[in-house]
DNA sequence: GTTTAGCACTCTTATCGATAGAGTGCTAAA
DNA sequence: TTTAGCACTCTATCGATAAGAGTGCTAAAC
């Protein structure tokens, strides 16, 4: 496949790929040549240009236009040609500050991994709240909220919570509501779903039905509409692809639509952890994609919980600063995750917190 | 200031933003004239019009174009000429029927809400949660997480949860949690922040720093960054409006930001419920609002809970609609957050919920 | 065989001018 | 007070032209 291409043409696809996603303009021969200082004449450029189109990395919006990295000519250059980065020193230490000040609440870890990865990209981000591989129950409490309405919060392996509202069907005293969550919270204590099914038919009926309602609760993996936090959208509009209207309004409904991200986020489920996938245009079969190119990356403890993150923007995107600001953010939420299962105490201030 | 504008005028401004509104393009004297049949000719009518615009009402893009409306002009259409309607009964009731089925889970009425009054409408819309206006202990509870860290949830009357992770010296075993919280309980059940405020001195160490951060939990009253639920962002785009990459922008910034979107939905905290606030373009002091409408309104029960809905479009929206829309969801949501506070019990399917 | 200079060719973009059309504003008559 | 008529203004559109960018090819140079 890629025996063809060579080296000198792998340094003209790399060259074009950075002029293009600096001038958003079709690239000439001559001016590669000129800003670059190439030690060719435009006329060999032009030749290696000609051999990349037919090779199907480039393409030419018309005769007479410079070249434009096709999807396929952005998926080589990331692959092969984007050497790794780091994002600079002074910037990784401004946002592993901000995620220290934020490191007691979980809530908050979200909408500012999506901020931080907007301002370092300058595209739009998306982070999903962090979902149990395999949950298990840690602690129920059932709270009498209105009449026969009760909320349950069960809390989970690694502290992380989930809510529901039921309704009874006549009130109870939260008294007896206390006793039942305490006589269930003595028999589940650290089971899975599946271990809980099987102490059902042992319940009382109360018990069983909150019992049934946890498993369906434990099973929940799939990021739901709530829990994908989003930031950046405006930027968005500023990169010159999305003038075209048809682009905006794509690039919104993907961040907007449930259903789309559900799909592209859950497939990253990938349990190699960090490892970032990069969704370059129509390559993939969504439409609405069409000139967009997601980077993807799941961040947490491998079979433990995970969440999905990643940058939304115009194929023509600066991948190096993309690929390594998500992966910087990628590894500093897994290690804030992990820090939950281990860490068993540490010194703190007697009391804190922050409402949600 | 109105005398001057008489039953013709009036006529003929009411059907200039009629059509305007459809057309998105300067109506002329000719198309009043032809398209509503108008028993005078089209000199009458241009007379008209330039007195329209001597008062402010109207605008010029240049010399030969047809008319426009200000914002001024605008106001008085939505004050004056807009004759109250209501959605059709059909829609009513499929929208009534959407809220019946979520009438359990109240964490679904904001999504709901926004979804319904973007596709009603075709504008974007902007939900937040309700919020106690005096808010009342009712219970709280504190679940041990993960090492020192609790989970702190105050449920509120009305239904309403909050919560709080806090971080302790040093970790307690949910017994110990548990009977502070009973103790808690016990004293402070239906008081508000400044009453508990009062107890604290006569508290134990532990309880009185749980209660502390209760009053400020109950004191927190402005609808924060994740309460706020946005939908028909993408819709917004199609309006021609936006085609202008600046005002795109600009919507999509107020859409996005918190401190705009809260400056705006705190000042409708009108205590009457129920009533519709137009906000018209740069009326305001809002550089961001450009060439947007805000139509906003405040649901819930006066004086208990209550929450902002709005919807965002361009000024040229159509206002019938949007005021009818808002107004009928924003009784629909009223009449739930009010049966919260008065339904005792009903005949209900012995359990049931969703997870959120 | 590879590289390069030169040149014809193509296609886009900007500019100019002329034209058609829409709509106003004014005047004079009904 | 209304209206018919007309001059005037401004925009939008079309065509033609010219300039510019960039390619692709050919033939010569390395």
């Amino acid at each position: 496949m890629d025996y063809q291409i060579t080296p000198r043409q792998q340094t003209i696809l790399s060259l074009l790929v950075r002029e293009y996603v600096g001038s958003a303009a079709p690239v000439g021969s001559r001016t590669l040549v000129e800003k670059y200082n190439l030690s060719v004449s435009s006329a060999t450029v032009r030749n290696e240009l000609s051999k990349l189109e037919d090779l199907g990395y480039l393409t030419h919006p018309h005769t007479s236009a410079g070249r434009v990295p096709t999807d396929l000519g952005y998926r080589y250059f990331v692959e092969r040609l984007l050497h790794e980065t780091e994002l600079p020193l002074e910037e990784r230490r401004t946002i592993a500050h901000q995620f220290q000040q934020v490191r007691r609440e979980i809530s908050e870890w979200m909408p500012l991994a999506a901020s931080v990865l907007t301002h370092s990209t300058s595209n739009a981000a998306l982070v999903t709240a962090p979902q149990s591989d395999e949950a298990r129950y840690r602690h129920l409490q059932l709270i009498s909220t209105q009449g026969p309405m009760v909320l349950l919060i069960l809390v989970m392996e690694g502290g992380i919570d989930r809510q529901q509202t039921l309704s009874l069907a006549e009130p109870m005293p939260q008294e007896a509501l206390s006793e039942a969550s305490d006589r269930l919270n003595q028999v589940c204590a650290g089971l899975t779903a599946d271990e809980i099914e099987l102490r059902i038919p042992t319940l009382p009926t109360l018990e069983a039905d909150v019992a049934r309602l946890v498993t369906q609760m434990l099973r929940v993996n799939a990021p739901s509409y709530g829990d994908i936090y989003r930031d950046g959208l405006s930027q968005l509009l500023r990169e010159p692809e999305f003038l075209e209207r048809v682009y905006a309004e794509g690039v919104m409904r993907i961040i907007e639509e449930r259903s789309f991200l559900n799909t592209v986020l859950n497939e990253t489920l990938d349990p190699t952890v960090g490892s970032v996938r990069v969704v370059i245009g129509e390559e993939g079969r969504f439409d609405e994609l069409q000139c967009c190119t997601l980077v993807l990356s799941r961040y947490g403890v491998a079979g433990l919980t995970t969440g999905a993150l990643g940058v939304l923007g115009p194929t023509r995107m600066g991948y190096g600063r993309v690929i390594s600001a998500v992966r910087y953010v990628t590894s500093l939420l897994s290690d804030m995750v992990y820090d939950l299962y281990v860490t068993e105490s540490e010194s703190a201030p007697p009391i804190s917190g922050r409402t949600t």
